[in-house]
DNA sequence: TAATAATGTTAGGCTTACCTAACTTAAAAT
DNA sequence: ATTTTAAGTTAGGTAAGCCTAACATTATTA
């Protein structure tokens, strides 16, 4: 049996080492700032993880997701974003609303349930921020992604997903104007802190680096 | 804050102290077994849910539910039943099968959640066993019910309900052919052992006073 | 009413998942 | 190359929720 919380960590480990562009190498300190705890806490439960065979780790050495690691992490993935494209299609909640309830109910069991509720929606492929949600074999496309940060200036671009998905930063890309599928043109770039100008819909935007580095867009 | 254990005792006491047609006290032994636990770790936890005034409980003494107790054991019955209505129309469970998730489901912690359910749903009244489901305010209609073992030879009445959930007797229902708002009639009781003959949609059947006991009828 | 049975309680232990404080190893900077 | 800093580890401790074994109280029945 896996925990609430070994769950949880597979997923950090998997966001950490498999899911980001730039595949980095997990750490003790990376992992307890992801999960809100101390390294201590990491270290103890790598352990139990090697032990159960969820992960390769030795001491003081690379720490990486065995294959079955790696699907439980995807299984855990799958049953979050197949419930937040429940909460937003069907119940009706805002973007910004469906991370924190779907952070619950993705620990519950049963793959009858997970797989019915596929049916329900439809086989979706993208959740509500724009990330594609693993099919029912455990594959996840991982394709490469820009961000905004890296679009030049006087390009066309639109917007495919969201890096960040809490509820402050989601609420703030409302604000600007910008949604899944906006189309943005990027007008300037300042040089001293790389402060970008974009419009969309004819609507002009001034914003920062770090805003603009959790925008996917193609 | 309070936990998923400490929900199940809310609602164990509940069910055992208000929602039974005839008020029983209930005891450490009875809530052990209700709880698949032993005596002495329920001891523990009323101790627990005396300082946190979710129980009124002294040593040797009575126990029940305070209001705030109460309130919270009605929320999580809603919310029980609201899933299993969900899981049962919307995905197509069988009534069989949806009470493990529901057990899992009931414990998710979101009112916005649990609101649009009930919206989604229709705000229904009855979940698939024929039970009551609380409304948003706590309010739970609790209605004597008859059970099949109470009722007259030659009398006909109507299922409504069953008190048993596990999967196990449910599927025996189906199979002797009853379901919510079957019409039964009362053809013969065995004075030996109380076995009882009926007839449903023309086809007669031999059921045990165990399991008459477990079908509630008007 | 006294003995027996049933029920309830306490004490002491275990595991999980967390912590702090102290220590070790590896990486970075002088 | 040595020192400093950062990262990782170990030891010992806590609370929740469970356990067994022993003991206390209440209820039953002879």
């Amino acid at each position: 049996m896996i925990s609430n919380t070994e769950e949880n960590y597979l997923k950090a480990l998997f966001y950490i080492t498999n899911e980001t562009a730039v595949k980095k190498d997990a750490g003790t300190n990376e992992l307890a700032v992801h999960l809100g705890v101390k390294p201590a806490t990491v270290n103890d439960m790598l352990k139990k993880l090697k032990v159960k065979k969820l992960i390769n780790y030795e001491k003081y050495g690379k720490i990486t997701l065995t294959a079955t690691g790696k699907r439980k992490a995807i299984e855990v993935i799958r049953k979050h974003r197949l419930w937040e494209t429940f909460l937003y299609q069907k119940l009706g909640f805002t973007w910004d609303e469906v991370h924190e309830v779907a952070e619950q109910l993705e620990h519950i069991d049963s793959a009858k349930l997970i797989e019915k509720l596929d049916k329900f929606l439809g086989h979706p492929e993208t959740d509500p921020h724009g990330d594609t949600i693993p099919n029912a074999k455990g594959e996840l496309k991982i394709k490469y992604r820009k961000t905004l940060a890296e679009i030049q200036v006087g390009k066309k671009c639109k917007m495919i997903a969201v890096k960040d998905n809490s509820a402050t930063f989601l609420q703030y890309v409302v604000q600007v104007g910008l949604g899944i599928s906006s189309k943005i043109k990027v007008l300037n770039r300042a040089e001293f802190d790389a402060m970008l100008e974009i419009e969309v819909d004819g609507k002009k935007s001034v914003v920062s680096q770090k805003f603009a580095e959790n925008i996917y867009v193609v």
